[in-house]
DNA sequence: AACCAGGACGTGA
DNA sequence: TCACGTCATGGT
């Protein structure tokens, strides 16, 4: 992948090729029931490109929330495991999550790591989400739920509620001050509002966009390599 | 065998 | 505000 690094180039313009290389990604994945005998407990996660009515109902809506919640910090087929685990117990349901044993919880979604904080996690999330009573919650909201910071809040709300909130993380940090438009320093808000105000307010794009950045950022910003010229030697050649 | 992963919180300056 | 330690499993 070569992408165009003249500071000339708009947000966009890499926004379109990173979605010409990549295509499109189909994000939030979901947890489904699969026939497969390799799958996780009867349960695998699968992306859903070209599709955007996700999520398809409240179970899917309550089940990204909660994949957002254990993906802090954790590839993301870790996290899946812990949520292909609490569905094959029955317990990814909030009402279901509040009531539960919070040692069975911890057990169940050991493989996401820091299972003593997240299961604390889900439960306060669980009963704050019961508390919503079906109503959108608004960002403050999120980020006033212990457990719930700025890029998680808004990975709920773009992609359990399909409101228009730009998702930032490390790897958009990284990406964009290697390409030289925003310093490596820059504050999650700041780099949020970078991208907002050189992009489209539109929610699908915001929700190809952040998983096409962590399609690339896997490949090129991993670890501290991206500190080595790694695009630059591609278009050196 | 280190190093890292789709962060957030608690603490002390 | 902000830098820093902590949380923890699984893949490379």
């Amino acid at each position: 992948m070569r992408l165009d690094t003249n500071k000339e180039t708009s947000l966009y313009a890499i926004y379109r090729q990173l979605y010409e290389h990549y295509g499109e990604q189909g994000w939030w994945p979901v947890i489904e029931k699969c026939s497969d005998k390799d799958c996780v407990e009867g349960w695998e996660s699968k992306y859903h490109p070209g599709c955007y009515k996700y999520p398809r109902n409240r179970r899917e809506e309550f089940q990204i929330c909660a994949g957002a919640i254990l993906t802090q910090n954790t590839a993301w087929d870790n996290a899946a495991k812990a949520l292909e685990n609490l569905a094959a117990a029955e317990v990814l349901d909030a009402e279901k999550l509040v009531n539960a044993e919070e040692i069975s919880v911890r057990n169940l979604i050991k493989p996401s790591g820091y299972y003593n904080i997240k299961s604390r996690k889900l439960k306060v999330f669980a009963k704050f989400y019961l508390a919503l009573a079906g109503e959108v919650p608004t960002r403050q909201q999120l980020l006033n739920t212990w457990g719930i910071g700025p890029e998680t809040a808004d990975s709920i709300r773009l992609y359990a509620y399909n409101q228009p909130e730009m998702v930032v993380d490390a790897y958009t940090r990284r990406m964009l001050s290697f390409l030289g438009l925003v310093s490596s320093e820059i504050s999650y808000n700041e780099l949020k509002d970078y991208c907002c105000k050189n992009l489209p307010a539109d929610t699908c794009l915001y929700q190809e966009f952040h998983a096409l950045i962590v399609a690339h950022g896997k490949r090129y910003y991993t670890g501290k390599q991206y500190y080595e010229p790694v695009i630059c030697r591609a278009n050196s050649k």
